[in-house]
DNA sequence: CGTTAGCACACTATAGAGATGAGTGCTAAA
DNA sequence: TTTAGCACTCATCTCTATAGTGTGCTAACG
């Protein structure tokens, strides 16, 4: 088993109680010493034997010691290739999954839907739970509706494949008659349906660019009251729910305030984190940030399990669980795992 | 100056002495000794004098000390004491007013500003800000418009008073012709036009169940469908807007993981902050609620600062700070006062 | 009578010493 | 390769002494 470009000097065995080792800590919280391990590991070996192997492990940098006289503890490069190697998953039983189907399988719209998703996240994890809102480059175009009201505004209804109504009431410099408006929801309906808003609108752009001149100036407006209903969008920089927030604070690992503050802030500004998860919309299974890993420093002292959704148009976001470095991830794992492709059937049964 | 129940054996020199050793506690954070008060007072007493009237004072239950030898704290009953008689106000300037005058402004329906009212509270104080969503009762009706779908599917129009357009598409068994619709929609706005939401809905209520029989069909299920949408309101109960929760984690005062955790669970689940605010509503101007006063046990290290604020209709919420008992007075009560009274404007000024 | 000085007392906070215990690294032997 | 033994390090706990802060009480003073 040639594993990865750690490996030099960590065999088979000291693999074996790495694992061991990492599996005692995350349920403990206390250093690892020697003769807790050689207990542990099941192997009938003296401390002293484990205590060469642990110097191994030391060496490649997989755990390290607090101070001289305290056991060992994992490193992020130690819980790295713990994840990659050494995980032992412990699936979800059938009938927690059937419930969680149920728990999701009620909301009605995307944003309701990821709400739910993230409650139960949080939920099972006693973490905090993170779905990311579909993207609009997800999200598929499928009906639009041109309402007329008093005076010149008009109501625009968009039809998503997330299901989600949504409607904007736009001042027209111009008056349209009623069948114009029918002529115009047809032409969009007919020629952008199917595609994803962002191209939709991208589409749009670039044919009023075009062919302005040439076209019926009905069709220009229609296409340009489309355009504005997509622009100012409120999530065009994407969004997402936060459930258990202060699950967070019972742990002892994060009991640091100042720290703890960071993170909380860093959930509200929601920024950075967006883009935090936009990297992870290319993976197609569930990826780890472990400790600096990922690059983001009010995460340095916790854990980023993510798992990508899709919707019929392909991935359409990112969710996934917040917890300290020092977190069940035989357990955690799974349950993104089943959460996301729960999420994705709860998406995509809608047509 | 005959004040209160708890003046008995407490005279002016005493309320004087209380004052100061409030104003030093709230910088301090630290028991306050007789040598110090002694100095801080500018009176020339020495501090075998101040000691009498700190004892004085610890038998009216105005301040206590953590143990035999620290200075005195003030307890609940010399906050009251204190915000009730003693406060010297410290008024904001006119610039810092005019400046949040414009940070409220900008906002346009009645969610958006109480949005920046908030922040604008949590800005200034330093601590958590709470608006709450103007009420239901308070909103006043101005326009209903109903407007045909594709299909049996009817779109609801509600304007209100507080510049928000509410809509809601509506499955109905029934179909409508255009004409019919408006006919329902005149009917409906010139009846309850200027009627608060809650009002309107009682009424709609009241004359279905009364005249359904010697009614217009068309009009009785216009009521109807009106009736469907005002009883779905999702703000039914009431809802708030929470800003700066993060600014709590700062004080030291504040900082038991336990309390703040149960603090903010409160927050989210915000059923028993709303019902606290409800009490509110009726006062006319700051109301404090110091520590246990409030009843509400998350609370009790903290004090809340509140004070309601109109629109056209009368009261329409209450806003507020929450922030550590040992908050600084003199400059929070006007911050809370003057943000109730800018926002009240904002509203106002809609129509 | 209000005010003051003086004194004994109570309590906290801090630091140092010593004991304890957990765990290591190293060495030599099996 | 594995193991036992031993010296060593370091954190933690307890006990003690000490300094510092602030009090309550009493007696004296104007």
């Amino acid at each position: 088993m040639a594993n990865t470009s750690v490996d030099y000097a960590v065999n088979e065995r000291a693999q074996y109680f790495l694992k061991v080792l990492i599996e005692h800590y995350i349920r403990d919280g206390q250093p690892v010493g020697s003769r807790t391990l050689a207990r542990d590991s099941g192997m009938n070996l003296s401390p002293a034997t484990i205590r060469n192997v642990m110097s191994d492990l030391e060496e490649a940098g997989l755990i390290t010691s607090p101070h001289t006289s305290a056991g060992r503890v994992p490193t992020v490069s130690g819980y790295r290739f713990f994840v990659d190697f050494l995980v032992s998953l412990r699936p979800l039983k059938k009938s927690e999954v059937q419930q969680m189907q149920q728990q999701i399988a009620v909301g009605a719209d995307g944003k309701a839907l990821a709400a739910r998703a993230s409650a139960a996240l949080s939920d099972l994890t006693h973490m905090a739970g993170l779905v990311m809102i579909p993207r609009r480059e997800q999200i598929l175009f499928r009906q639009i509706e041109f309402v007329p009201l008093s005076g010149s505004r008009i109501l625009v209804i968009l039809v998503t494949s997330d299901g989600e109504v949504q409607n904007r009431v736009i001042e027209s410099a111009k008056r349209f008659s009623e069948s114009q408006l029918t002529q115009a929801q047809n032409f969009l309906t007919a020629n952008y349906g199917g595609q994803d808003l962002e191209s939709m609108r991208a589409g749009l752009l670039k044919e009023m660019q075009s062919t302005r001149k040439q076209m019926d100036e009905v069709m220009t407006q229609a296409m340009e009251l489309a355009g504005l209903v997509l622009n100012d969008s409120d999530d065009s920089d994407g969004d997402f729910v936060l459930s258990g927030q202060t699950n967070l604070m019972g742990f002892h690992d994060l009991s640091d305030m100042t720290m703890l503050k960071h993170l909380f802030d860093s959930f509200a500004e929601k920024r950075q984190i967006l883009h935090l998860l936009d990297h992870c919309m290319d993976a197609d299974g569930v990826q780890i940030f472990i400790g600096e890993e990922s690059d983001y420093e009010p995460f340095d002292n916790c854990t980023l399990v993510t798992a990508p959704y899709e919707t019929d148009g392909g991935v359409a976001g990112v969710l996934g669980v917040v917890g300290p470095t020092r977190m069940d991830y035989n357990k955690v794992i799974p349950i993104v795992d089943v959460t996301a492709k729960l999420l994705s059937m709860a998406l995509k049964s809608k047509y």
